[in-house]
DNA sequence: AAGTTTATTGACTCGTCAATCAACAAAAAC
DNA sequence: GTTTTTGTTGATTGACGAGTCAATAAACTT
């Protein structure tokens, strides 16, 4: 009984199901069968839908790099004041979601398939692109032209520390990484202000 | 003709050739075939001397861990001063070596690997064990009971550099991500002295 | 010299998996 | 009401790959 329009619904289905296996496996040593199995389909509907598994991957990368986006658009439309949206910023990044096990395997396997799929490695400059943005207009205000250069060195930071969060042992805890990047941040400012005064 | 006391032998090149590999394609998507036969035997000796194909890639490991280690002691074994020996730390981590494909490709693989192999993760958390004791130690004279603090996020640092480096478009420039490690030390220190003074 | 250990490989097994295809079903268009 | 479009799957193909094994050969042991 097809119903008609299926197609975004499978899609979305599909989407999900690979960053749920990527999550459970670990990796993306992934089957198509198994994705499409989760999402309740049979492999050969998913290969309908999206040409080949690659495909499948980049739409679940543009996914993961969607919902990160609204997260810091989320926290920055209720953020007041430079310093607010800076740590609008730092809460969306090290938000709870972002360290579920679905996410940190996208994360990370879609920094390795950045190294051999030039989409991936496009879409994933977009988004650094983006954090590089954000940052530089919260700090605007607070750092001059000191803005970029600060912006930089804190986007390293949030990666550096997303990663030892997520790497340690035990369970990974956001709020101290934020708290770690903003004391970077104030470090930062601080010496500005010794410079400029 | 078989000579004695292959074995060493046999592993070294078959751990060489798995880096080269991991490194050539971007990805752990490689066969023991392709290892053996770059490594210059057949797939069924390299079974021979590791039991699976697991086992190599932990072998591979190792012997990065081992050849990063072996980096940071040459740089600190002439490194002169508290300060010669953070900076011999940052060049160790940021040197040309560690930005090779084969590094990267190694490297990104490994995070991605210690997501599901305990093995990998346990040898993950030891050289990051190594690393911030390192660099506590040199901090210590300069920071005195703030230097694990510092270290930690110095570390952090030192990571979320490389990624950058790493997964920009154009050549990486280590030089210059060491020199950003440098100003965050900067930043921390100067806060130091002014909570202290 | 007979037996054991080490080195080595070609051939093989057994499984898996991405991708394709033929076929079927229902809705829409004409 | 027939044709076209959309949805759907079971079955199949074709390839590849990890791991095993039997067989061969050279060294070392006794």
């Amino acid at each position: 009984m097809p119903k008609l329009g299926m197609e975004p619904i499978r899609k979305e289905a599909l989407v999900k199901a690979t960053i749920v296996e990527i999550g459970r496996v670990g990796s993306l040593d992934v089957t198509v069968s198994q994705i499409a199995k989760r999402a309740g389909m049979s492999s050969a509907l998913a290969h309908h839908y999206f040409g080949s598994k690659e495909d499948i991957f980049l739409a679940a990368m543009r996914h993961i790099l969607t919902l990160y986006g609204a997260e810091v658009r989320g926290a920055l439309s209720v953020a007041e004041g430079p310093e607010g949206r800076i740590r609008a910023i730092l809460r969306a990044s090290f938000s709870p979601g972002n360290f579920r096990r679905e996410a940190v395997s996208a994360w990370l396997n879609f920094w390795v398939l950045a190294q051999s799929v030039p989409e991936a490695k496009r879409l994933l400059a977009v988004y650094q692109g983006r954090l590089r943005s954000n940052l530089t207009a919260g700090l605007r205000p607070l750092a001059g032209v000191r803005a970029p250069a600060i912006a930089a060195s804190l986007g390293a930071m949030i990666d550096g520390l997303y990663l030892r969060e997520v790497l340690k042992s035990g369970p990974p805890d956001g709020a101290a990484a934020a708290e770690l990047a903003l004391r970077h941040l104030e470090a930062e400012l601080l010496r500005g202000t010794e410079n400029a005064g």
